[in-house]
DNA sequence: AATACGGGGCG
DNA sequence: CGCCCAGTATT
């Protein structure tokens, strides 16, 4: 068995050395900082969607004090359209952790890295390894899929159990003195070699000795236990313009978009239509003493995210006099850049600036 | 232990 | 439409 080992983390290395073609801004970067910031935009992300926003990133934010010193407002806006902006959150946070304790240097110290707002285990690891050449594993979707392939592990990999095997499975695996790129190579062999559909295995240089291949389980594994809800929602966004200004909030509540703007935003239960949506309570009491006329009403658009199906619809009304609305911003058209919005407000934004021009 | 959290690409 | 992506935080 110790054999076998040996023999996957010498065949890795070597696919590594003579076989990866694959690039990336920040592989062999040095700097922690850079790292951390590719780590975070990566987490469920692809590379390909996450690079322009890495690269925007340290553009604007060279180093850890420069991001700390950033208003919040002008990093969701960076961040927007990226999507889970709980990291974005966190990231600044860390950021101003590492420049206030750690005077804007990058601590070096497993523990310390994982105690940082947004670091887990995966970017904790990957941070102390490739920046500071320290012995952790990383165990993301590229690990789970090559090592349960190649050994042939049936565990479920969202148990408890399942991540105890395969993370102490991977740092059993782990040269010490080489993980930077004993990690980057089993990423990259996931990536490039052993990826989710369609493998490589006819000229996988490990394909010899893979039980997935000798058993047939290649498109069985990794094994997932749980299969996802998702439900759908009906979201009625109401921009109500005020000459040439409209009401917007910060969603502040515990559900998808926290810290992003949107309009007035009134939920059903089924999709509903104009006159019906005026029937609602939420809409009569809005209105309720402001007389207001309709501008426009969209088309249904769908957005499929993770966990839940966004069915959303804008209406447009407009209004003479102000709305008693504490808790939402009168803001100009030209100022609607300088907040963060989700992906389908920006996309209908978008198309009603094509229609005016 | 289970669930929520975005957006995009691919077959 | 389902699966997956350099996962983490919260309940």
């Amino acid at each position: 068995m110790a054999d076998s080992r040996l023999f996957f983390t010498e065949k890795l290395l070597e696919w590594n050395q003579l076989s990866n073609t694959r690039t990336m801004p920040w592989k062999g970067e040095k700097d922690p900082y850079r790292i951390w910031l590719s780590e975070i935009i990566l987490q469920q992300t692809r590379v390909e969607q996450g690079l322009p926003y890495y690269e925007k990133f340290i553009k604007n934010y060279p180093n850890a004090k420069k991001l700390a010193a950033a208003p919040e407002e002008e990093v969701f806006r960076l961040w927007q359209g990226l999507g889970y902006y709980a990291r974005c959150k966190n990231m600044l946070a860390a950021a101003r952790e590492i420049a206030t304790t750690y005077n804007g240097k990058f601590p070096g110290e497993y523990e310390q890295i994982k105690a940082l707002k947004g670091i887990g285990t995966y970017t904790a690891a990957a941070i102390a390894s490739f920046g500071f050449q320290l012995p952790y594993a990383v165990l993301d979707g590229n690990v789970f899929r090559v090592l349960s392939r190649y050994f042939g592990i049936e565990t479920p990999i969202d148990t408890t159990a399942g991540k105890k095997q395969f993370g102490d499975l991977a740092q059993e695996l782990l040269p010490a003195n080489q993980s930077a790129a004993y990690n980057q190579s089993i990423m990259d062999f996931g990536a490039v070699v052993c990826k989710p559909q369609q493998p490589a295995c006819g000229t996988c240089p490990l394909n010899r000795k893979c039980q997935a291949r000798q058993q047939q389980l290649v498109d069985v594994l990794p094994v997932k236990s749980k299969k996802l809800q998702i439900k759908k929602r009906y979201f009625n966004h109401l921009l109500i313009e005020l000459k040439d200004n409209i009401y917007i909030r910060k969603r502040t509540e515990k559900d998808i978009w926290q810290n992003l703007h949107e309009f007035i935003l009134i939920e059903t239960s089924e999709a509903v239509e104009l006159d019906e949506l005026r029937q609602q309570e939420a809409f009569r009491e809005l209105f309720k003493d402001v007389p207001f006329t309709v501008v426009n009403v969209s088309a249904p658009v769908k957005q499929q995210l993770t966990h839940q199906t966004i069915h959303s619809r804008f209406f447009t009304l407009e209004i003479k006099q102000p709305l008693p609305l504490p808790d939402h911003l009168l803001v100009s058209r030209k100022k609607l850049d300088n907040y963060a919005f989700p992906k389908t407000i920006t996309d209908f934004l978008h198309s009603k600036r094509l229609q005016l021009f």
